[in-house]
RNA sequence: GCUCCCAUCGUCUAGAGGCCUAGGACACAGCCCUCUCAAGGCUGGUACGAGGGUUCGAAUCCCUCUGGGAGCGCCA
């Protein structure tokens, strides 16, 4: 069997955003299951609107959420270069191809007469496609415009009378009439190969086997078939992925600020849990457990993808970003929660910390307030904490003072002086102190925490719990 | 306008004519566990867009409608 490979082509006009990083993720774990190889194109014909920087942020995202490509901009392996912009080399002289074979023509209309066939065709109720103007323009025609100083266009001759089949990967067989699009543009009067063009023929030139991409490609697709043809070169397998929505129910955009993968990122969610989260988002087929980032591709199958769009749940990502927050190593976790950490701790502090507040914490920035509770100044209590202080009564403090002069960081033996002197036990005995030492009536275990929080804070919360009726 | 695609709980989905009084996960509610929160365990509510067919029988097949989306560019 053929060895896979799939890519990923994103288009540097902005960051990623979830729904790139799914079909990326997808395309990814579709070679790594085989064992094939994943490259990553960036396609930047468009010039205007392509900048570094989103090359950079985009590739920077990728390997962030741990794809790896075994070809890519960064690392050519002699089918490159892998930058549309560096390939004008190779489009020219598959333009000249078809030119020679009379598969292509130059074509002169101008914007304004396309336009205005466009809309004469439209008004007739037809489908509005190129009319086939200059199709039989013979030399001296073609001469006389380029006197006229019209610079052409290069348009593909699209055969009559064919109907294009494929079978898609996720929608199965598809079948469409060439007649339905007219002749397409494949060299802009610029002399710029449009994208339809580049990505075809880059595929078919870089080995891909199966490209997975947006439903939006998916009418597209026969027009790219029939100049793969016409090329002479083999076509890859299609697969189309329905779009991915926001929550609200619309495409995602940065008009409308969908989420990048960036600020995920940015706010501490962890590669592993916006992996699992997209990895179930139009596709089932995985466990309902946690997958390790190094078993997704197993669990990945392009038949169990969906023909639905999926809307992108914040909700459900948080209970991805739960569970691999939770498995995360007490030096993994102080990592994690470094930007949230006070500089001057040492690592042996901030790994304690880390481990301690990982269970209760969703993103690094929940951390501050625990972070107070450990080093610094109490929040205010809320009413119905106080009124458990207040409960709890002078005496109580008095003696938890007291006994804690004996026990120290050790909550059991904390507690069982407390009880001794005052007859309280349980309940009683942890919820005040909770709340005394805390602040707050949630968080880690009391017995890990109190041997965090220094013995002169401890003495000061107690002393003034004490006074609180 | 034309062509094409899609349609099950709030969300992600299972379901390829009887196994469906529609299953799972997330979220939500209650209970258990527990010093609290989280985790875990148990329980619960919530869905086949509408209408017509076909069939002994339809979430599953067909048609219409409705609702969403895409494409028809010298944009990618």
């Amino acid at each position: 069997m053929e060895p896979t490979v799939t890519r990923f082509a994103p288009s540097p006009s902005g960051a990623l955003h979830p729904g790139n990083a799914r079909t990326a993720l997808f395309s990814f774990l579709l070679a790594r299951r085989s064992g094939g190889r994943f490259l990553v194109r960036v396609e930047d014909s468009d010039r205007e609107r392509s900048g570094e920087e989103f090359v950079a942020g985009q590739l920077a995202d990728l390997a962030w959420l741990g794809l790896d490509w075994d070809a890519g901009p960064d690392r050519d392996d002699g089918r490159g270069p892998y930058r549309q912009s560096e390939r004008a080399a190779i489009y020219a002289r598959l333009f000249a191809q078809l030119e020679a074979a009379r598969l292509a023509y130059p074509c002169y209309c101008s914007p304004a007469e396309l336009d205005a066939a466009r809309r004469a065709q439209l008004a007739k109720g037809e489908p509005p496609r190129y009319p086939g103007t200059c199709r039989q323009l013979d030399a001296g025609a073609r001469a006389a415009r380029e006197a006229e100083g019209r610079r052409p266009a290069l348009r593909f001759a699209v055969p009559e009378r064919r109907v294009v089949r494929f079978d898609d990967l996720v929608r199965g067989p598809q079948e469409t009439d060439a007649a339905a699009f007219g002749d397409f543009v494949i060299r802009r009067a610029d002399g710029a190969a449009v994208f339809f063009f580049c990505n075809a023929a880059d595929d078919s030139l870089m080995g891909v086997t199966h490209v997975l991409r947006g439903d939006d490609h998916l009418s597209n697709t026969p027009r790219q078939l029939l100049l793969l043809e016409a090329l002479g070169l083999a076509a890859p397998r299609y697969g189309h992925l329905p779009l991915l929505l926001d929550a609200g129910g619309v495409p995602q955009s940065k008009r409308r600020g969908s989420v990048t993968v960036r600020q995920l990122r940015e706010r501490g969610y962890l590669p592993g849990a916006v992996a699992n989260y997209l990895l179930r988002l139009g596709h089932h087929g995985a466990p309902d457990a946690w997958v390790e980032p190094t078993e997704l591709a197993r669990h990945f199958d392009p038949g169990k993808l969906g023909r639905a769009p999926a809307h992108f749940d914040p909700v459900q990502l948080d209970h991805w970003q739960r569970e691999s927050v939770r498995r995360l190593s007490p030096a993994q976790a102080a990592e994690w929660l470094a930007p949230a950490l006070p500089a001057d701790w040492p690592a042996a502090r901030r790994v304690e910390t880390a481990r301690l507040l990982q269970g209760n914490l969703l993103l690094p920035a929940e951390a501050a307030g625990w972070i107070a509770v450990l080093s610094g100044e109490l929040a205010p209590l809320a009413s119905e904490d106080a009124a458990v202080i207040a409960q709890a009564g002078t005496e109580f403090f008095e003696s938890a003072l007291a006994a804690f002069a004996e026990s120290g960081g050790d909550l059991a033996r904390l507690a069982e002086q407390i009880r001794v002197r005052t007859g309280r036990k349980g309940r009683d005995i942890y919820q005040p102190l909770r709340i005394a030492l805390t602040g707050r009536h949630d968080g880690p275990e009391l017995a890990a925490l109190l041997p965090a929080i220094p013995p002169a804070l401890v003495r000061a919360r107690l002393a003034h719990a004490a006074r609180i009726h």
